[in-house]
RNA sequence: GUGGGUAUAGCUUAGUUGGUUAAAGCGCCAGUUUGUGGCACUGGAGACCGUCGGUUCGAAUCCGAUUAUCCACCCCA
């Protein structure tokens, strides 16, 4: 026997019987962003993969060991994309739609690739919803932003277990004035941090903010915070964000730990947190990226956005037992009494299906009892059995399968399907 | 990249101190006198016990390696 081939490493299959699951995010995921009148974007998986050392920022993680980058045959150097934003301001420059109409609003429920050790929440291969909005510095658009994300896990009855943690980091020069500060303070400390930190000293401070370590965390206490390194304009840019949240009535926590990964955002930053969920526990993560455009080459346009990570969200709606409704089931199932009777009802599920009913009939051979089980295995609403009485009278029945009611259907051309369109309705 | 747990039919698992035909439930298929499903009963298909190597007369069981998976770190959605 040939060995098996499998799935990936960090991969996963999505099966028939999960379609529902996703047609339903799907469903939510289109209707939310039409409320907020934002529009699909589709940008290709794999992207220059210089696209994403400047977009994401050389240091990161990310880029330096996470992407997923080949030549190809004609020696290109490419990268299936690790997250959303790079191709998308990538597309939006290449269009020229940031000289259109603004604001721009943009988003997209695609695939992402990161080589990482796969774990609870975290695949190499993963799903996000995120959005994208161009044009605007106003806080009303932060909110709005932060509103559209928490939106999403309202309608999927999650909003009670979510918690929206915001911050501000600044410009590119409170940053700067921060992270020195920052490394000056644990500099000082240095003797008392542990390992992993001492690494964080050199690489990326905030990290340390993050440390799970007693010690460090003692020590994060009094550590510098962004909000008192902000500027005079992005202190009241955080002010106004604030206040627009609670004008739309949105509870929020002030994390000053809140360092987004990336480098490329700027003020705001913000996460939607689910506690259920483990080490992977944010389930959304977003901001703004005020110089991002005019460093990939536009001109000066603000902008921000959040990636939604859809695998964390299924994982979030099984720990809170929230169940999705299933998709409704087959409306008919057409039984052939007789082997010789096989073709006829094949003709009669395409005239059904001419009608966007449906239906199914055998194509296994089975008997009728079989072929009556099988169509109370798939759930099917109604069965119709074809025999050769049936087509003597042109009359056959049609039995509801949940309440076992009979009733009799016209085999006659024009009036079949009426009827069935009818009764099925 | 670093730790720790796990690996037996499609799924969930049993397998006693190594002993010959690897077990069960669910699911799947078929039948219960031949034209009406869900229940019940009977039967059937389906596993070289993750892979490779070692110890042994003998390995699903012990040892080693490898791969996958799960959990945590790192990082992120």
């Amino acid at each position: 026997m040939k060995e098996k081939i499998r799935a990936q490493r960090g991969t996963k299959d999505i099966l028939p019987n999960e379609e529902y699951k996703w047609n339903f995010l799907k469903k939510v995921f289109e209707s939310t962003a039409k409320s907020y009148n934002f529009k699909i974007i589709k940008t290709p998986v794999f992207e220059a993969t210089e696209l994403f050392n400047r977009s994401v920022g050389e240091t990161t993680d990310i880029v330096q060991k996470e992407m997923y980058t080949f030549k190809d045959k004609g020696g290109r150097s490419l990268t299936l994309r690790p997250e959303g934003t790079a191709g998308v301001v990538r597309a939006i420059l290449e269009h020229g739609l940031c000289n259109f109409m603004l604001p721009l609003k943009v988003y997209y429920l695609d695939t992402f690739y990161r080589y990482e050790k796969p774990q609870s929440g975290r695949y190499r291969e993963f799903f996000q919803f995120g959005c994208e909005l161009f044009g605007s510095n106003l806080s009303e658009a932060d909110a709005e932003v932060m509103h559209f994300a928490f939106k999403i896990l309202d309608e999927l009855s999650l909003a009670n277990y979510i918690e929206l943690k915001v911050n501000s980091v600044g410009c590119s020069r409170c940053k700067k004035k921060y992270f020195h500060a920052l490394h000056e303070y644990f500099e000082l400390k240095k003797s008392a941090l542990c390992q992993m930190c001492l690494e964080r000293l050199q690489k990326n401070p905030a990290r340390i903010l993050d440390c799970k370590s007693q010690q460090c965390e003692n020590i994060s206490l009094n550590a510098p915070i962004t909000l008192d390194y902000l500027c005079n304009e992005c202190y009241q840019h955080f002010e106004s964000v604030k206040d627009k949240l609670k004008n739309l009535k949105l509870k929020y926590t002030v994390d000053p730990k809140i360092v987004r990964g990336l480098d490329y955002y700027t003020r705001t930053v913000f996460e939607l947190v689910d506690n259920s969920l483990g080490a992977q526990k944010t389930v959304c993560g977003g901001g703004r990226y005020d110089n991002l455009v005019k460093e990939m080459g536009g001109r000066d346009l603000p902008a921000l956005g959040f990636g939604l990570g859809v695998n964390r969200l299924l994982l979030a709606l099984e720990n809170h037992n929230i169940k999705i409704k299933k998709d409704d089931n087959l409306d008919l199932y057409i039984i052939n009494v007789q082997e010789d009777l096989r073709s006829c009802a094949v003709v009669f599920c395409r005239v059904l299906r001419e009608n966007f009913i449906s239906c199914e009939c055998d194509l296994l051979g089975r008997s009728l009892k079989a072929q009556l089980k099988y169509a109370d295995r798939i759930c099917a609403r109604f069965v119709l059995v074809l025999g050769s009485e049936e087509l003597e009278k042109k009359e056959a029945d049609l039995k509801n399968l949940k309440t076992r009611e009979i009733k009799k259907i016209s085999l006659k051309k024009y009036e079949f399907a009426t009827q069935i369109i009818k009764i099925l309705k």
